[in-house]
DNA sequence: GATGAAAGTAAGCGACG
DNA sequence: CGTCGCTTACTTTCATC
């Protein structure tokens, strides 16, 4: 069995413009804004401004709407960066990797990295004490893990960019 | 000069009650459904339910609303984490490095961490070559920065979490 | 493809239980 | 909090260019 890829499911890459990126860029800074808003501010008709966005829906280059959590307003004030090093990794046991940390209470994202480590994992704990145990209980002695470093997470800052 | 930092601004960190807890999956998972179908999700009334969410955005909890875009389908490709340590750095300087690298071409996040490394900087280039650019334009050499390291990302997942 | 106007829905608000 | 009723505003469709 092997793992479905994003790229596998999304179109062949029609190349994108200008209209398709303005409206990209204004939904990726804030997608709370109304349609007859957007269509405003990127001086085209409503109806149109309806159609590419469904468009870029449908072709995967918006793949959701999400609201943004301040961790520590839910309970969730200590974040932090896992790091981890695996043994020699298959194919396999890797789609299984993903699959389970992407499920794991707390977890904001995990990325598989070149590099000093294999993988990183973004997490947001109640607590020290909690985020030692989510590292002992779910990372430390998973099969296949040869090491764990944890580092905190004091500052926050989004880039202009996407996801 | 201070920076001012977001918990500055918040109010006092009253409890969420489940239809807080609820209303900020629902919306964490998918932001773009209405207020209608998210108060027949949650199983309450419409306008409770409009209300809770001006709450939960006044009280910093809800914090912005975005698309998210797939980085590839918009020719950015070749995603990395750099990793970045400092010599000893005041925190004057922390908060000028703070709003230069959030304003960079292709940043998605930055983050302030302990241990090995002080900084991440998560990126997103339309190839190899720009990222090389990337990191010799705007980080290795700028003052402050003793050591960076570049990791590039296969392949990223999000947990059921925030942000 | 884009447009503008018409028909269909939802949001927003106040008063009340 | 939930409901009702109402006004305003937005979304969505469709004929047309």
């Amino acid at each position: 069995m092997t793992a479905v890829r994003r790229e596998d499911l999304v179109q062949e890459m029609q190349p994108l413009d200008d209209l398709d990126r303005t409206l990209v860029r204004l939904l990726a800074e804030d997608a709370a804004r109304s349609n007859k808003t957007l269509a405003r501010a990127a001086g085209v008709a409503e109806s149109t401004c309806l159609n590419r966005i469904r468009a870029l829906r449908r072709r995967g280059v918006i793949t959701g709407v999400r609201a943004e959590i301040a961790p520590e307003q839910l309970g969730l004030g200590v974040v932090a960066m896992v790091f981890v090093r695996f043994h020699a990794q298959q194919r396999t046991q890797f789609a299984q990797w993903r699959r389970e940390i992407s499920a794991l209470p707390g977890v904001i994202a995990g990325y598989h990295l070149s590099g000093a480590y294999d993988y990183l994992v973004h997490v947001a704990t109640e607590s020290p004490d909690a985020l030692r145990d989510f590292v002992l209980d779910h990372l430390s002695h998973r099969p296949g893990v040869a090491r764990v470093e944890t580092s905190l997470v004091f500052d926050t800052v989004r880039g202009p960019g996407l996801v």
